[in-house]
DNA sequence: GCACGATTCTAAGCCAGATTAGAGAATCTC
DNA sequence: GAGATTCTCTAATCTGGCTTAGAATCGTGC
């Protein structure tokens, strides 16, 4: 609720306290992921995080405040982890190659590093409109770098020229959020899905 | 509940009945589709139909009742509808073409023509796990419509032979199904967004 | 070992919203 | 137009699940 946290003890490394609100935040997560907003019960939560479900109100004053947590740290991070992917990229790279290493790390990131980002992508749509006011404003962020990643590919004439980008970009985000909702580890490997989806933009807005 | 209708009465045209619980899912499918499972009230759904709540239950056995219903209804609808799509194409025509007019029926008729087909997309992930099983049987049958598109098109060497078929298919319709969440009618054209979507068939499974 | 804050627990409280009961209106049958 | 049936309403009831109260426990500084 205050923007300053509850005055951190005398801080060392990570507290037991701050410990056990990750703890629950991980739960939720984790939870909100599998079964979406309607369906995450405080108690699942609780269950999982090793609490009784009331001690969750010690640190989180509702259970919207920690989903829009939650959903936030997701779209957060998703955005964070592409930008040091594409941080990484050499210099000499062109923008469809950047264009394609954010394709692996989006996916990546979602598919094997982050309940969090899985929870945020399901969700987004699902959750009454006050909680989307923080995540949106995170989305709108990677939004803008993947226009931006296509603006620049386009201008070097790498994507063709009459291809509308903005709807192209869209589509391809949902193509990749939408994983999420059929993916399953066991049965295909997570680098032959990257290397379709980089397919889909090379053949499919790259120039022929 | 039972198998057999509750004795349709001397059946007239449409009798009044039959109007009002169309009426109830027509609501219910609306609603779904704007404010997703955990958002739609019985409330909400009793007075978009112009009922009481408790009306409803003349007409279905519970709330999750009429979810199913809803949901299986939209599935169903989009296949038919594509089905009678392709139907009408002409014998020469190519198996591409055959693919191009199924993503194009598929995106209008979500976008424009059906409360429920959007009710069906976008909620599918997020009802309890019962509520699934007539709905996904339709989509079973759905997916395997696209499978074929997908391997006559790369048969007859429309599509790129290197191409797995099956990851591309469920990306386009991840691509697709995801538009619901960011379609606004009045800052773009569905035909622009069908043309594009077909371009990304075209150009992204389609050989160079 | 004691005092005190931080943390977590058990036991209620409380309420939205689904569902049921049962009375009343509408419609149909003859 | 009386009686039966179908349909819809008002007025409860019931319940899951969030939330609050307040007591117990834990940890730490002195």
């Amino acid at each position: 609720m205050d923007v300053t946290e509850p005055a951190p003890p005398p801080t060392r490394a990570a507290s037991k306290s701050a410990q056990t609100r990750q703890r629950i935040l991980d739960a939720a997560a984790e939870v909100l992921s599998r079964k979406g907003y309607a369906g995450t019960r405080l108690s699942d939560v609780a269950a999982a995080a090793g609490v009784q479900a009331p001690a969750i109100y010690y640190y989180f004053a509702s259970r919207d405040e920690l989903v829009e947590e939650v959903m936030w740290v997701g779209a957060h991070r998703v955005r964070l982890h592409v930008e040091e992917r594409l941080a990484a990229v050499p210099e000499d790279a062109s923008p469809m190659d950047r264009l394609l290493v954010a394709v692996d790390a989006h996916l990546r990131y979602e598919l094997q590093l982050s309940d969090y980002a899985t929870a945020s992508v399901r969700n987004a749509g699902h959750v009454p409109e006050q909680l989307r006011v923080r995540p949106a404003a995170e989305e709108a962020l990677y939004s803008r770098l993947w226009r931006d990643l296509f603006v620049a590919a386009q201008q070097a004439g790498q994507v063709r020229a009459d291809l509308d980008i903005n709807i192209f970009r869209l589509l391809l985000l949902g193509a990749m959020n939408w994983v999420v909702e059929w993916w399953n580890p066991r049965t295909r490997s997570l680098d032959e899905l990257v290397a379709t989806a980089q397919g889909m933009v090379r053949h499919g807005a790259g120039v022929a």
